[in-house]
DNA sequence: ACCCAGGCGGGCG
DNA sequence: CGCCCGCATGGG
């Protein structure tokens, strides 16, 4: 779990550092959702709208406990860069998003950094979600904003969450996928077809499709490859020269297949290190 | 006072 | 196409 969510694939988790462990909050629909780890084995409550059925699913999905990773390792661990990522981040998982959620934070990710795309999240968060309530009728948190919602704000509403040059992109995108593209309804869809169709919304270019392709529908073979990934591969596998982003994807495609984005996040976060990652 | 951050679209050759 | 540039803003 300390490695799920240092790797900073849930931008929406809350939380602190206890006893060496993790304890977060985020909200899931109308309920918000507490989790923590203890020993091996991961223990939730809810607070809100729910069922227990429907919090159990949303928390193996959300952490990868579905996965099976003896398998995954199996297939990722080619060479010696591999196997000591793995042995590194043993237990990290990728973490399956609302196909929204992980669109909007990933636009915000552009540019940015992991501790300030977590502020921006939260003040959307707040301004802009509906409110979830306890048993006695308290407002506890707020749900993430559907993009209904988040179409009906103005610019300059988006722009007072601290999203700086984005409030374009998240604007645009919520009357996007609120008017003309139902990302729910992609879900079916192939990888290379559903990255396809996120492309074609302003402000999601090549790296931030791969994200929500990866992270928002599970399709373990995206590999979002950015300035770290890019360095990463070309050093460990290029002997340091320079290579293009296309031919980098042919490379993992051909590598690691249905597994690249599970590939990615370990190569990826034993390359750069965690440190920016720590949930606040 | 700088300098940086998990890209992107637009403009240019 | 491939490359280069500017971009808002909080934190180190």
């Amino acid at each position: 779990m300390k490695h799920t969510l240092e790797s900073a694939q849930p931008l929406t988790f809350f939380g602190e550092i206890r006893d060496g462990g993790y304890s977060v909050t985020y909200p899931y629909k109308e309920a918000l959702v507490s989790v923590e780890q203890l020993g091996q084995k991961i223990h939730y409550t809810y607070l809100g709208e729910s069922s227990k059925g429907e919090i159990d699913r949303e928390v193996r999905r959300r952490f990868g406990l579905n996965d099976n990773l003896s398998m995954i390792y199996k297939a990722i661990g080619t060479d010696d860069a591999m196997e000591r990522a793995v042995r590194a981040y043993r237990g990290m998982r990728v973490t399956q998003n609302d196909p929204w959620e992980t669109l909007l934070c990933f636009m915000i990710s552009q540019f940015n950094n992991v501790k300030r795309i977590r502020m921006i999240a939260k003040n959307i968060i707040n301004r802009f979600g509906a409110p979830i309530k306890d048993d006695m009728d308290n407002v506890i948190a707020r749900s993430f904003p559907t993009s209904a919602a988040l179409a009906r704000a103005s610019r300059a509403e988006i722009l007072s969450c601290g999203t700086g040059f984005r409030d374009k992109y998240l604007k645009e995108a919520a009357e996007f996928c609120t008017h003309n593209m139902d990302l729910y309804s992609l879900r079916p869809k192939p990888y290379k077809e559903i990255k396809e169709n996120l492309m074609e919304i302003s402000g999601v270019g090549d790296k931030v499709a791969d994200c929500i392709a990866l992270m928002g529908y599970g399709k373990t073979e995206a590999c979002p490859i950015d300035v770290w990934m890019k360095r990463i591969l070309e050093h460990v596998y290029f002997k340091g020269r320079k290579q293009r982003i296309g031919k980098l994807h042919e490379f993992v495609e051909d590598r690691w297949g249905a597994y690249a984005g599970y590939a990615q996040q370990y190569l990826f976060w034993n390359g750069r290190g965690s440190s920016t990652g720590k949930v606040k």
